[in-house]
RNA sequence: GGGUCGUUAACUCAGCGGAAGAGUGCUUCCCCGACACGGAAGAAGUCAUUGGUUCAAAUCCAAUACGACCCACCA
């Protein structure tokens, strides 16, 4: 370590903040011991994607983990972060497809198996990026357990699950409508779906009765699945169609003959009350045809092309063809009127692209039974939401749940265990590769083609990264979890699928608390996007203000649950804060070189118990908050007592007494507080501000070997002198009014000047007197006279009055008489303003009654106070009136 | 259509039943033996609107307005 006095007063985080990290990752500080007895408290890190890059919502999501992992690790308990990284399918995919692409090919040209070594091989070159953007930050995770979705114990899971559910028939394989992506080439779920507001057309068309020379219309904004209609609905109910259900019309373009059927679910009141019906491309309609046994007819192929079943349209891309179909209407005369319509389009999660519902053969998993535990665990209050609120967006989205649509087509995933017999058709699903088939003895098996939705294996993190299906210790003991943190956007991905998957498979929940926390937005409350380019690499913040300054940046001044504008304003805020911290405690360690340990009880002074107070009100304030997820709060606390009481009053009266002490016992005693508060500051700081509190730490002169081992203070409400609070109050009140009388009169800062302070009440005079160099200090006083009254009051001289204190100071010269009586004529009306209002609640006898007996004393003490404050400007006016 | 959040000083946000707060910015003064990434003092707000509950409302309730987000199968 460099002597300190050396030391630059400027904060330079780049010269610790590595140097730590590999202190306490080499000495194995993360990983917690093997030391069963202990109470233990683990959390699963929120996997980012292998091949992502750390953005602000990692580092906030990872900070506010840290936090909870550090903190409960000093707290003693034997602390688990488990932290990992998750394949992503689809997008890790694309990223490889991309690269790919940079060289005019395609994942085909490979073939399946030179492809997956690709992704393979892209995985192991940038695989590690994001883990070591995750140290830079300073996440005190365990690497030593750092698990990967698709290695081999999570793939075992994978498996281990599939079957479970096929066995249990909660695995299903069907045609349904799913949510096709024309582009990834695939299905997605339904929440992969991003619906978003577009202003389109409500096409009117006439469909003509058959037989007839009367006509309906019908009202679609997608036209180009006329095509495919295989009929046509209207409400039971509806006067105006009521003859013609039954009858059948003739499709345009297409001269098909479909029927007039009635069917509930049209709303008569929208467009012209009659539905067109597309069976393989809607899912109400696919549902409708369900209930009215109309044919499937698919127009639109997998790549959102017209499929031949379009006819003439065969070949065109699907928004060509919808142009098309209208052109061709118009000219047919089938085209009644075009309405302007908004409505919700769905978009490609991933990509953005206009998403195709259609029919197709998937693997879903059922997911009514497995809701209902789901949610029955968490409206019992075992799993609890923090905030609260969250609870409802669970339980509103667990109680309407529909099938989970699992399968993707593509190459980068868990592949589905299941496999078909050639020979005899066999469906074998299977924990291991079967050879042959078990019915007909066939080795003709193929496997199913595609892979599993990434979100399947991700569902299993808390206990499959623990081990199972393998009975470890690590499961036995580190399950459930104590605690998820993430961010709200991923409630129905992730959280709500880990639920289900944990009791059902584990038979316990996977977790007990699931903290929520807000998205990052940029200054103008946007969120970040690479199209909008407004994201902020949260590596430039670290490089140029440090890990500890981004962490603080990130959650100082938020409430839970709340999205977060980030500001670089903040950040030089928080910049500003470490330095401070840092040259506070410079300023102790430069005056440490005599310390020794004393024991300092019967020494103390007032202000020496007052910040020793204030120092154990932070400690239980900041520890609740914690323990409630607060960290907004518990930073501004920390922020508050840091930079007000520490540094700004106490450190402020520490100076005389450390150079011009009375006796070497002050200077002793003071250097003890300084020590142990700083101490126990740095500690309770330290889960926000790792580097910068470790760095300090190691230079106290009774340190151990890392501050992330030491302990966690407890605050002793012994050591809560509330009377010496209220003297310290009273005393920074009296120099305040001094200081303002100072600036008020542009006295010289360096000139020091004369106050009279006159305080009526014994025990209170006692006290200033007491404490009257504090006074003269930080007021830079000559000299301070304390009287119980002043026989001649000085009328050359301004004053000031508190409740307690009337202080008076004498000035050289003329002073404006009018504008002291003017500027005492304010505070007396601010003091007079307080009489009233307090008197008069003090007169409502509804309120003597209603009101808590400390209510209204507190609410007499107010009124006493400004009746006293009053009383004294009162005088002083009429004095210099005179 | 349903739901959630927000509306407090010029800006960014805390506070969420008992005397309006912070940071930034602004004004004035100050390099005083930790820090000018600093210190001292100061100006600055009908706490969106309207009703209600209460002895007491920025804080609870209800409506409204304006933002933002989420869910949803009105073609």
């Amino acid at each position: 370590m460099a002597d300190i006095n050396n030391l630059s007063s400027v904060y330079e985080p780049q010269l610790v903040e590595d140097k730590w990290y590999e202190f306490w990752k080499s000495n194995d500080f993360f990983a917690p011991s093997a030391d069963y007895s202990k109470i233990p408290f683990s959390i699963v890190m929120p996997p980012p994607n292998v091949t992502g890059a750390l953005h602000l919502g990692h580092a906030l999501d990872n900070t506010l983990q840290d936090i909870l992992a550090r903190f409960k690790r000093m707290q003693g308990y034997n602390t688990l972060w488990l932290p990992g990284t998750d394949h992503a399918g689809i997008a890790t995919q694309a990223v490889v497809e991309d690269a790919l692409a940079q060289e005019g090919l395609t994942r085909h040209d490979l073939g399946r198996e030179k492809f997956l070594e690709k992704v393979w091989e892209w995985k192991d070159l940038y695989g590690n990026r994001i883990t070591s953007q995750l140290s830079l930050l300073g996440s005190s995770c365990d690497w030593t357990r750092e698990r990967f979705t698709m290695d081999e114990g999570c793939s075992k899971a994978v498996r281990e699950v599939f079957v479970n559910l096929y066995e249990k028939d909660l695995i299903y394989q069907g045609n349904y409508i799913i949510n096709w992506c024309p582009r990834c080439n695939t299905a997605i779920s339904d929440i992969e779906v991003e619906h978003e507001d577009s202003s389109g057309n409500l096409w009117h068309i006439k469909y003509f009765v058959e037989d007839a020379e009367d006509y309906i219309v019908v009202a679609t904004t997608r036209p180009e699945t006329m095509l495919g209609d295989t009929g046509v609905a209207v409400h039971p109910e509806d006067e105006r169609y009521k003859d013609l259900i039954g009858k059948n019309v003739i499709l345009p373009l297409v001269n098909r003959v479909i029927p007039i059927f009635a069917d509930d679910y049209v709303d008569k009141d929208f467009g012209t009350g009659v539905v067109k019906v597309t069976p393989a491309h809607d899912p109400n309609d696919f549902e409708m045809g369900l209930r009215h046994n109309l044919e499937q007819i698919k127009v639109i192929d997998n790549h959102g092309i017209m499929h031949e079943n379009a006819g003439v349209y065969q070949g065109l891309d699907r928004f060509a063809c919808r142009k098309r179909v209208i052109e061709d209407l118009t000219e047919q005369g089938y085209l009644e009127k075009i309405e302007e319509h908004s409505h919700a389009v769905g978009h490609c999660q991933r990509c953005a692209t206009i998403v195709e519902p259609m029919i197709s053969k998937q693997w879903f998993v059922k997911m009514k039974p497995l809701a209902k535990p789901a949610i029955e665990k968490v409206t019992a209050g075992e799993i609890k939401f923090i905030p609260a609120r969250f609870t409802k967006t669970y339980i509103n989205w667990m109680e309407n749940i529909r099938d989970w649509c699992i399968s993707r087509q593509l190459w980068w995933g868990h592949r589905i265990p299941v496999w078909y017999c050639d020979d005899c058709g066999e469906v074998i699903v299977s924990k291991t590769d079967p050879t042959v088939c078990p019915k007909c003895n066939s080795t003709n098996l193929r496997q199913d083609e595609d892979v599993l939705d990434t979100w399947f294996s991700s569902a299993l993190w808390p206990f499959s990264t623990l081990g199972w299906p393998e009975a470890t210790k690590d499961l036995a003991y580190f399950y459930p979890t104590s605690v998820l943190v993430t961010g709200r956007d991923i409630i129905f991905f992730w959280v709500a699928r880990m639920i289900f998957s944990g009791i059902e498979h584990m038979g316990e929940i996977p977790f007990a608390d699931v903290n929520i926390h807000g998205l990052i937005l940029d200054g103008q409350g946007r969120k970040m996007s690479k199209s909008l380019g407004n994201g902020i690499d949260p590596i430039k913040v670290i490089e140029k203000y440090g890990a500890d300054t981004l962490r603080f940046s990130l959650i100082t001044g938020v409430t839970p649950g709340n999205d977060i504008r980030f500001h670089w304003e903040k950040v030089e805020g928080i910049r500003n804060f470490a330095n401070k911290i840092w040259n506070a405690s410079r300023f102790v360690l430069m005056n440490m070189e005599d310390y020794k340990t004393i024991n300092v009880e019967n020494k103390l002074t007032l202000v020496d118990y007052w910040i020793i107070s204030r120092l154990q009100e932070t400690i239980k304030t900041v520890t609740r908050n914690l323990e409630e997820y607060d960290y907004g709060e518990a930073a501004k606390n920390l922020y508050e007592f840091i930079w007000d009481d520490f540094c700004d009053w106490y450190i402020e009266l520490a100076k005389p007494r450390l150079f011009r002490p009375q006796d070497n016992m002050e200077r002793l005693l003071v250097q003890n507080v300084l020590h142990d508060v700083l101490s126990d500051t740095l500690r309770i700081l330290h889960p926000f501000m790792p580097f910068i509190t470790e760095e300090i730490y190691q230079y106290l002169p009774s340190h151990n070997r890392t501050i992330m081992l030491d302990k966690w203070p407890i605050a002793d409400d012994e050591k809560i002198w509330t009377d010496f609070v209220d003297d310290m109050q009273d005393i920074m009140q009296v120099v305040r009014g001094i200081r303002n009388i100072r600036a008020e009169f542009n006295i010289n800062p360096g000139a020091k000047i004369e106050a009279i302070l006159i305080i009526k009440d014994a025990a209170k005079r006692e006290i200033f007197t007491q404490n009257s160099s504090y006074i003269e200090s930080l007021a830079n006083l000559a000299s301070l006279y304390i009287e119980d009254a002043l026989d001649t009051k000085p009328k050359q001289a301004v004053s000031a009055h508190t409740h307690l204190v009337e202080i008076y100071i004498p000035l050289e010269g003329v002073i404006d008489i009018e504008k002291e009586i003017s500027r005492l004529e304010k505070d007396f009306k601010n003091a007079e303003n307080d009489l009233t209002k307090a008197t008069n609640k003090l007169k409502n006898e509804k309120f003597l009654a209603k009101a808590p007996p400390e209510v209204i004393a507190k609410e007499k003490g107010k009124a006493e106070e400004a009746k006293l404050k009053k009383e004294g400007i009162e005088k002083r006016l009429q004095i210099l009136k005179n």
